[in-house]
RNA sequence: GCGCUUGUAGCUCAGCCGGAUAGAGCAUCGGCCUUCUAAGCCGAGGGUCGCAGGUUCGAGUCCUGCCAAGCGCGCCA
């Protein structure tokens, strides 16, 4: 329908272009809005006030031209030039009933459009380290970007959902570390835990089933495990230096075979855990893309040879350096230290590359909001690699700040105090953590009151939608209870009895969810959708309290039966793209 | 100090590419269940859109400055 009256304004332009009211190769773009207010009719448009100046006519008197010029469409009932010059669109009653039968048609189909035109993205999401269990942060950043996957899939994109496993480097040293002490521990050794190592409950768990596997095998003295080791800070040493020096010690120990036994426990549990988390978080990914593979395949040594060979590497105080500075980020990065281990960034640099190849016309990292320093280095790299850097999308998620009540509770997952996201999924459910998650646009600060969401759960508005699609769905268990058969075609040709405010309003808001869909994806904001399911619901609760569905003029009553389902199944569609269900009853 | 982000009702937040009288939920107050589920509906109060300039037919929206908050500025990840 916006579709249909934008080109009736192209027409119009058209036509008085040719008329030498308007400059030939002037090409003006046109922008038609919903109107805010029923008075104003369906959409509006500013054209006449945007045009104004360089057609050097007053705004209603062009307004007036472009009426004139507008071709016939019996879709249009009526056009008014308003206010300053906007034209008002009218929308001819049966032409805006057809959004019914269109929903009903299309079903689930119903709201998905082709404007991704199969273009391939990918989308990288969550990707936390497995050094312990997703938290709520992390949570956030799961529902919103399953949400905008799907948002995109439903656009017409091809997505890709892809996990980035940060399986390798210091911080998983450490993990595995901290594995083999607590499995010291099991043994009966008597050891310091260190600081800086990780206290979680998990890992003990994880150390408890080493344990089971291998007996005593890896069992060291604890003396000789921390002979010459420097002081942890407690002691008045530095807790950096105390943990490298046990990373390091373990290695020793242990043997590489012995040490990556120990490493993969750790890795592999974690993992599992993660898989397991986000699949009932109703999060589904089609890889899980790991880092170790980059170096244990050459990846990384190919990108650092591809950077060199552009002249982009260099050599100082010992390490390699990627000259990024030279596209935009604001220093030069080290890719390989001095110590010879690659960085971080030296892995993201190959991981990059292999987006690259793999062809994704968008790239999409949603990463938490403190990253957002890194968004420069990493469209650096794609620039020396020969890529388009505008094929990077960042999205950056603000990690919730989590509440109980009044008081803010802090959070550290190396002091393994956290509330987890599964925890969150048991108190809330997954339905009301998934949409209080993108309720809010992802970039802002959120504040997650923990007691709110958890104690007070029924007051979370998931369930207000939700309970539009159940009663629905109990309207139509009460139609059989009644005798009564529900005629769909019947219904349809009595659409035009469908004159109260309310099922006005309802039809509006109706044929805009596949623009709202469509917003959404390609904008990357899941939260215009949740407004809209919460207006839909709105608007079908105070139809419901206002008028009888189940009304004996069966004509009526099957055109009423036929917009219900019409909005039972936009909100089915709706929640579906959020992963939310929708319930029969409730 | 520099960079990025944010500042809208008591609280949490929307506000589309600059458009018509700035919205919602929660909270507060007052109503509605013998009638399709009251997890609902109807109504009321509540605003210097951080502050000050600028751009123009028109600014919560764009620009500049200031104030405030968050994050980032490692051979960490």
């Amino acid at each position: 329908m916006k579709k249909r009256l934008e080109n009736l304004l192209h027409s119009a332009v058209s036509v008085l272009k040719a008329n030498g009211d308007l400059a030939p190769d002037f090409d003006p773009t046109i922008l038609l809005e919903r109107a805010r207010d029923a008075q104003h009719g369906d959409f509006a448009t500013n054209l006449a006030m945007t045009l104004a100046k360089t057609a050097r006519c007053n705004p209603r008197q062009l307004a007036e031209k472009i009426v004139a010029a507008l071709p016939h469409d019996p879709v249009v009932a009526k056009v008014e030039i308003a206010g300053p010059g906007f034209i008002n669109f009218f929308v001819d009653p049966k032409a805006r009933h057809r959004i019914i039968a269109d929903i009903h048609e299309a079903g689930h189909e119903f709201g998905k459009s082709t404007v991704g035109a199969g273009r391939k993205v990918q989308v990288e999401f969550v990707s936390a380290n497995p050094t312990g269990p997703l938290h709520v942060g992390h949570g956030r950043g799961a529902a919103y970007g399953a949400s905008v996957a799907n948002l995109l899939a439903a656009a017409g994109f091809e997505v890709y959902r892809e996990y980035y496993v940060n399986d390798a480097g210091r911080q998983m040293d450490i993990l595995a570390a901290s594995v083999w002490l607590r499995y010291l521990e099991e043994c009966g050794e008597v050891l310091s835990f260190p600081s800086n190592g990780y206290r979680g409950e998990y890992v003990r768990t994880i150390a408890w089933d080493l344990h089971k596997k291998v007996g005593e095998k890896f069992r060291r003295p604890a003396a000789e495990v921390m002979a010459d080791i420097p002081p942890d800070e407690p002691e008045g040493g530095d807790k950096e230096a105390h943990i490298d020096a046990l990373v390091a010690r373990v290695k020793s120990l242990l043997g590489p075979a012995n040490y990556r036994i120990v490493f993969d426990a750790g890795l592999d549990s974690i993992l599992d855990d993660i898989r397991q988390d986000l699949e009932e978080f109703g999060v589904h990914y089609d890889r899980w893309f790991s880092e170790r593979s980059l170096a244990e395949t050459g990846a990384i040594e190919r990108a650092l040879i591809k950077l060199q060979e552009a002249g982009y590497l260099y050599e100082r105080d010992g390490a390699t350096w990627f000259a990024s500075s030279r596209l935009g980020d604001e220093k030069d990065r080290v890719v390989v230290r001095e110590n010879g281990q690659m960085t971080y960034f030296a892995s993201d640099i190959a991981y990059h590359l292999d987006k690259l190849e793999r062809g994704f016309d968008q790239i999409i990292n949603i990463w938490g909001a403190d990253h957002h320093g890194y968004i420069p280095r990493v469209k650096a790299a794609i620039k020396a690699l020969g890529g388009d850097p505008e094929r990077l999308h960042v999205l950056l998620v603000q990690f919730a700040v989590l509440y109980r009540g009044e008081e803010k509770v802090q959070m550290s997952t190396r002091s393994g105090e956290f509330v987890t996201l599964r925890q969150l999924r048991n108190e809330v459910g997954k339905d009301a953590a998934r949409f209080f998650y993108v309720m809010r646009k992802s970039d802002q600060h959120m504040d997650f009151d923990l007691k709110l969401a958890t104690s007070r759960s029924n007051e979370n508005p998931v369930y207000y939608v939700q309970y539009a699609h159940a009663r629905i769905c109990s309207v139509f268990r009460q139609l059989d209870e009644k005798g009564w058969t529900r005629d769909l075609v019947g219904g349809m040709n009595h659409l035009d009895l469908l004159t109260e405010t309310h099922e006005s309003a309802l039809i509006n808001t109706l044929s805009r969810y596949p623009e709202v869909v469509e917003q959404s994806a390609l904008q990357h904001e899941p939260h215009h959708l949740v407004h809209y399911l919460r207006e839909l619901a709105y608007e079908f609760h105070t139809y419901y309290n206002a008028h009888q569905f189940l009304v004996e003029n069966a004509a009526l009553r099957n055109a009423r039966l036929n917009l219900i389902a019409a909005v039972r199944q936009v909100v089915y569609n709706g929640l579906s793209l959020l992963d939310v269900s929708a319930p029969e009853s409730m």
